[in-house]
DNA sequence: AATGTGTCATTGTGATCACAAAAACAATAG
DNA sequence: CTATTGTTTTTGTGATCACAATGACACATT
């Protein structure tokens, strides 16, 4: 099928471009929750063989972004309410750590770049686009965390964001995203101030706030 | 090569058996940090064909147990201080909540069970038995955090295991384990009083003490 | 109409082949 | 003996085929 991509330069082998691609709409709500997913109907839809497919989806079904039933069937996994409590648990403990280590890294240029995305963000939560939303969200955090210079804890929360994202993309995509509010401006305030223990404070704050707001809404005990 | 495995029941798919094999080898030091991993090598090795290999290969790369260079050759990885500083903190702050968790679900037979690793623990390491040490120790912890109930949170740290276990086996096997001291007694007392903060203290004492060891033996800065 | 049953298409798994890149090795020149 | 070049082998990657198991679907029976 794809036979001369000899001269396609470096975008790295097949089965890793698959891998960015299926992340992306994994992160940012392409799938479905519980429908499944099939190889040859990925492969045909990215127009790649079956071989590579097979292994970008087997790297995320060890990073607990799908998930192998006893079928051999794999889905996007179902959210529950034990499991987003765990992933509340993780998310609080890892990612004010990781941007407490990043804020040694930040100098007037990088703020501004982040405040700019903060910009974006409040561009699509008043358009109620959701999609753009958790797109600049991601962008926000994780400009952040990789700064932190942890590939091994930023490996960890990487795997946590893939796990909830296609749950908020249904949340958001019920209630929209104008109710939020921004949390962020507490974070670059803290930035600018160097503030370590503020900044801690004020990702934790807009982890507790969003995922408040998604649990209230969608799980309801 | 192997073809008629039908009546040997299940023992699930053949890349599930592998990666399991691969897992134990990796958690208990079957493995030398940054000698190269073949998939052949490894099919022939364990009379597979080198398919399944590749995907269990692949699964303990996406848990960050293996490492993919760019030279598209897969090794154990090697030990850095940053990295061993990450996972530290990582086991602070996700194993003694998982310990937390689990203890509701002990009653004295578990905690009779939980005394006998123990037991087997003290011996090992009164051997210099490392490997025995480390498959012990291994079966103390997630004992206990198998009960939490957390799949999400246990996976996290069944990753971290998967990463330094391969330099504990190192340190061992270059220092001895004769004078470490048993931390788990004031564990075990925690799970009898039905203490969770002292639960939490003790797990925490436990991994503060056995990674100090190996940090100030193996990675003198 | 609801339920069971047999047929057929689809799916994941494993095996094998082809190929290009990388590594290991051998031979040569300094 | 050291460094470098050329050759050979090994390796990961992707494609394709075979097969058993699962799921979907139409049909018959009550």
């Amino acid at each position: 099928m794809n036979k001369a991509l000899s001269p396609e330069a470096r975008a790295g082998t097949t089965h890793e471009r698959v891998y960015r691609q299926l992340r992306q709409r994994i992160l940012f709500g392409g799938f479905h929750p519980g429908r499944p997913v099939t190889l040859r109907g990925l492969a045909e839809e990215l127009e790649v063989s079956p071989m590579p497919v097979r292994e970008a989806v087997r790297r995320l079904i060890a990073e607990r972004a799908l998930e192998l039933h006893d079928n051999r069937r794999v889905t996007v996994p179902a959210m529950t309410k034990e499991r987003f409590d765990e992933i509340i648990f993780a998310r609080h403990v890892l990612e004010p750590e990781l941007a407490a280590r990043a804020l040694p890294h930040f100098d007037a240029a990088r703020i501004a770049s982040l405040r700019a995305i903060d910009e974006d963000i409040d561009l699509c939560m008043s358009r109620d686009d959701a999609e753009g939303y958790m797109r600049n969200n991601h962008r926000f955090h994780f400009m952040i965390y990789e700064l932190a210079e942890a590939r091994t804890l930023l490996a960890l929360v990487a795997s946590i964001w893939l796990q909830f994202g296609p749950f908020m993309r249904l949340v958001y995509g019920r209630f929209g995203t104008a109710n939020l509010q921004d949390q962020h401006l507490v974070a670059l305030d803290a930035f600018e101030r160097n503030d370590a223990a503020g900044l801690r404070r004020a990702i934790a704050e807009d982890i507790g706030q969003g995922m408040r707001f998604i649990g209230e809404e969608a799980l309801a005990e």
